[in-house]
DNA sequence: ATGCTGTAGTTAAGAGCTTAACTATTGCCT
DNA sequence: AGGCAATAGTTAAGCTCTTAACTACAGCAT
């Protein structure tokens, strides 16, 4: 591989003209500057990356770090939205996208992942950080690394985006509620794991109060994200509640798995039941029926995220931001059905899809 | 941050001897080495990663290259699925792993991607290659940097790991065939964007001939792997022939489009259409019904490429591989049923999940 | 003429690490 | 005692680039 000091020798100038001609530091006429390019074309020289790190202090590379806490990341279609976001914006501005995933637990760091934070090898960071008590940032924050969060793991003066998960919780509770659903069920993950999730709780329960409801008699169960989790608490909810018309599920792949257990038992989506998802993952749109839930802007969250994080490198100090939230009006929810005999061995020949009934 | 000197200069020894001690390469006592830790510790030391890229011409990193081509990547959750598992195993060698998304375009080359090869900057890399006329190695066979590829844009002497296609189609089909099924519609891409779909088509084509039907002659619709373009071929297909009593979809997403408006068309799945899918994406698993799909392993070929890739790093020649795929048994097959009037006007009340009919 | 400014290019000092080549010491064999 | 091998550690060169400091010189106002 050439180097700088072979292009310099091949365009008759001193390796520091090469430098300035390539990084276009001014000073060097246009006749300089065709030789200097000829002479790389020729030798088919590429800077080695490594070195202008060294020298430079900067190596064009970001960091995207997606922490594997209580869940695998890589099971999670929202990731690879939010990647996609992400990796459109670095992409333009030239720079490079090393994937971080490490394994944080409490009291417990990851002692590769801190090293690589250390390393000087990171221009700056983008963290996923939504669960209390460990931090993805943290080590950023000790050494200055230029960050930017996505998610409520924050501290003073970070730089953060966040999807407005208490207005979903609002939107999403607001229309089950206004559909004439009294007797409504959660589905959820475990208190604390998730500080998104927490709000969209919150935004729910606000709705409910306003209109004196208590939230916190509502049932609930505790899944873990997964299609499977999701079919396990409607199994669970629907057994110990048979008054319930609505499932309220926090995540997308919860409120699938819900529905087909819900069908398992007899109960037609949306007649007998409504189930809502959280997320608008793709695969909620194509489910059969579509599902109603709220569109995260995934991608659009990864390029402000991104995006955020190159003004910060330019000295800028941008605002933080919230992304916000929509409502997909999806085909499992519906007003609820007078109080139907659930018992699952007369399901009658008319459960389909259509029913003309008054 | 501390350098290699400042240990030195701490533990009392030359900054060779810290060198040493941290690479773990041999000639010091226990003694020094405690003497040389203990500095570390104090002074909270992290080698300079650009530095030791830069002296002994190894990065740690390796480049998981998933070229955007026909498709955005970001929409394919098998990518994702591969990732995770690359990323397990490149975790687990202490290497980190940057994450490149050329566009490739035939005679239009990413100057930025082939400035990242030749760059230094990568101890190794692991690309997707199944586009004919575009490679995504290329540029890494030319630097002669080591290399994996997953799928078939590979040459002599190369280093890859296939799904096997093949017999995916030929499982498939034998499994279609052998339900009764003889009207058989294919939903797949345009022809040369995918050698991974040519020979899934191949391996369905051989079982076709073994059993004296023309593959040819069954009816095509050209999709983009969307789910929207499954729904398009689908309601394309029926269309035009209504003695279909089968799809057979070249990837999930299709499938569940095709699904969907099949359904719309007034069939029930899979009493009036069998439809099948291939990938074994989770949303296959988690749709209603589920699908009857080929699970490629995803994870695994991921683990399999990483695997092999430190394989080459290390100096061995290790066997390229295929991996074996398997059918998965959903519920959207079923005996073609006998020529029924499919007159969307006409559903009976007895379109329901169970018929017991003889 | 003198001094100043601005432009074009060079020199050389790092940036922080690895490693080949070297020195010094010890233990062991004959 | 002499020689050799193995061990422990040091010295210093080198990896490739950036950039501050410098030289050289033309153009211009005073």
């Amino acid at each position: 591989m050439p180097t700088l000091q072979d292009v310099a020798q091949r365009a008759g100038v001193s390796t520091a003209t090469v430098s300035k001609v390539l990084s276009n530091t001014p000073y060097f006429t246009e006749e300089t500057r065709r030789k200097v390019m000829a002479a790389v074309d020729e030798l088919g020289y590429v800077p080695n990356l490594a070195a202008r790190a060294l020298a430079a202090g900067k190596t064009h590379i970001v960091a995207v770090v997606f922490p594997y806490v209580y869940e695998p990341i890589f099971s999670d279609p929202l990731t690879l939205r939010i990647l996609g976001g992400i990796e459109s914006v670095i992409t333009q501005h030239g720079y490079n996208m090393l994937l971080s995933t490490p394994r944080l637990v409490p009291d417990a760091p990851d002692e590769h992942y801190l090293q690589l934070i250390r390393s000087g090898y990171l221009d700056g960071m983008i963290a996923i950080d939504n669960v209390p008590g460990v931090s993805a940032v943290q080590p950023a924050r000790e050494k200055a690394l230029p960050a930017v969060v996505i998610g409520y793991g924050t501290r003073e003066g970070d730089y953060w985006v966040r999807s407005d998960d208490f207005s979903g919780g609002e939107q999403i509770m607001t229309h089950v509620l206004e559909l004439g659903h009294r007797e409504i069920g959660l589905i959820t993950v475990p208190e604390n794991i998730n500080m998104a999730l927490e709000y969209r709780l919150e935004g729910m329960q606000s709705v409910c109060e306003a209109r004196g409801i208590d939230f916190e008699r509502l049932p609930r169960a505790h899944g873990d994200f997964s299609t499977e989790s999701g079919a396990r608490c409607a199994a669970d909810l629907l057994a110990r509640h048979r008054e319930l018309t609505a499932l309220l599920c926090l995540n997308d792949r919860m409120a699938m798995g819900a529905i087909q257990q819900a069908r398992l038992m007899g109960r037609h989506i949306p007649r007998d039941l409504t189930v809502t998802g959280y997320d608008g993952i793709p695969a909620a749109a194509s489910f059969a029926p579509p599902l109603t839930t709220i569109d995260q802007g995934a991608p659009d969250i990864g390029q402000t995220a991104a995006r955020m994080l190159f003004d910060v490198l330019e000295g800028a100090t941008p605002d933080s931001l919230v992304v916000p939230v929509s409502l997909i009006h999806g085909e499992t929810t519906a007003r609820p059905c007078p109080v139907p005999d659930h018992d699952p061995a007369s399901i009658s020949p008319s459960t389909r899809k259509e029913d003309p009934s008054p």
